[in-house]
DNA sequence: TTGACAACCGACCAGCTGGTCGGTATTGTG
DNA sequence: CACAATACCGACCAGCTGGTCGGTTGTCAA
């Protein structure tokens, strides 16, 4: 049975997703209601039937697409994992952008927490959860680490983890203002070899390029 | 005689002065004309008699009071020095935001690349070619570093530059989205032992210390 | 079949946006 | 002094913003 709410979900999902690629294309803030409508091909009728406002579509997009994205992409796979210093640095590999545009629009958690938190108590603490959760994922990975012998044991596993995400920030703002692939690379050699850091004989790194 | 220029130049900087603020808590897309002049008490043909119009206005920011700041603040103290490390980590401390608000609003050229790189290419430029000339003082003292024997040989010091200020500006943005100083002092600590980790003495070694 | 409700439509709105322009005051200069 | 250029004024403007609301259509249960 193609229920109605079927197609009422398919709709929101439409005006969710839509929303999701204004915002991360002109921000929070430069994003355009009116676009996402044209774009969307919906009404503005529809839009504020399933959204209250502006704000709350900003925040079902973190609740139902970012957060999702993040769980699933760095925290569920370090779940379980003993060997956080090549667990990580394999994540890194596998989200590296896959297109210049990637690279250019960043990090679309990112690029709401610098611009909204200040601005908008609401994105704020939604944003900040997930970086929350996300610090404490490689947190446990980073103790289980030492416990099995991977990671050193002089390491503070929460400072750790909150300067490694800091970091992975910091690297791909960096990459995306200076628009070059060279340069996410050669910042992601300097977090490689400080994640090669973490393990107890350190061995010769290998050179990542 | 407090000529003309004079005061044309009082103004022009107010006006200035009070954009970099506007922009500073609002964003660039964000900061309102109409405010800017109505905080610098000034009116809007003045505002467009000194510069053409919002882009450019941002431009001058960013030429006028951001550059010189970085200069000043980043650049020159290490004009010299041959020992980065410690260096470095002085200017961290000396930098170190003096109020919550400062915190909260986080760095102005970092917000502003995050926001304008992806959307104009002459915001892009400025504000890439104040962190590529960051990136050389910080290369440059790195290699002096090594010459004094201060920093390890084994370092690729425009890598490890990149990677630094990349660092720098994630745990600002870290804190910045958390409103934490609990969280930037974490995320510093972090920073701080893998600035001494260049050190030729404390080099990653079999034993822990 | 009917009635109720959710889903959707789109013309319309007040308020703000960056920007213009004819005018006036102030200043430097010959 | 005269005169021109610079500095500044502020009413005004088209265009866009997020948001509203009376109306229509589709769906499902009774």
């Amino acid at each position: 049975m193609p229920s109605a709410s079927s197609n009422a979900e398919k709709t929101r999902r439409r005006i969710l997703d839509t929303a999701f690629d204004e915002f991360h294309r002109n921000g929070f803030q430069g994003g355009s209601i009116n676009r996402i409508v044209t774009d969307a091909e919906i009404t503005k009728g529809a839009l504020f039937h399933h959204f209250k406002g502006k704000n709350e579509l900003g925040y079902q997009v973190i609740d139902e697409l970012i957060r999702p994205h993040v769980e699933q992409a760095w925290i569920e796979p370090l779940a379980e994992s003993i060997d956080p210093v090549e667990d990580i640095k394999r994540l890194l590999q596998e989200h590296r952008p896959e297109s210049r545009d990637e690279l250019c629009r960043g990090c679309p958690l990112n690029n709401l927490a610098q611009e909204m938190s200040p601005l908008d108590e609401g994105f704020r603490q939604r944003i900040n959860g997930i970086y929350d959760d996300w610090r404490k994922a490689f947190t446990q990975a980073l103790k289980r680490g030492i416990k099995s012998g991977k990671v050193r044991t002089a390491i503070d596993p929460a400072q750790t983890a909150t300067f490694i995400i800091a970091a992975m920030a910091g690297i791909v703002g960096t990459a995306k203002s200076a628009q070059s692939v060279e340069l996410l690379q050669t910042a992601a050699s300097g977090l490689y070899q400080y994640l090669d850091s973490l393990s107890p004989s350190s061995a010769p790194s290998p050179q990542h390029n």
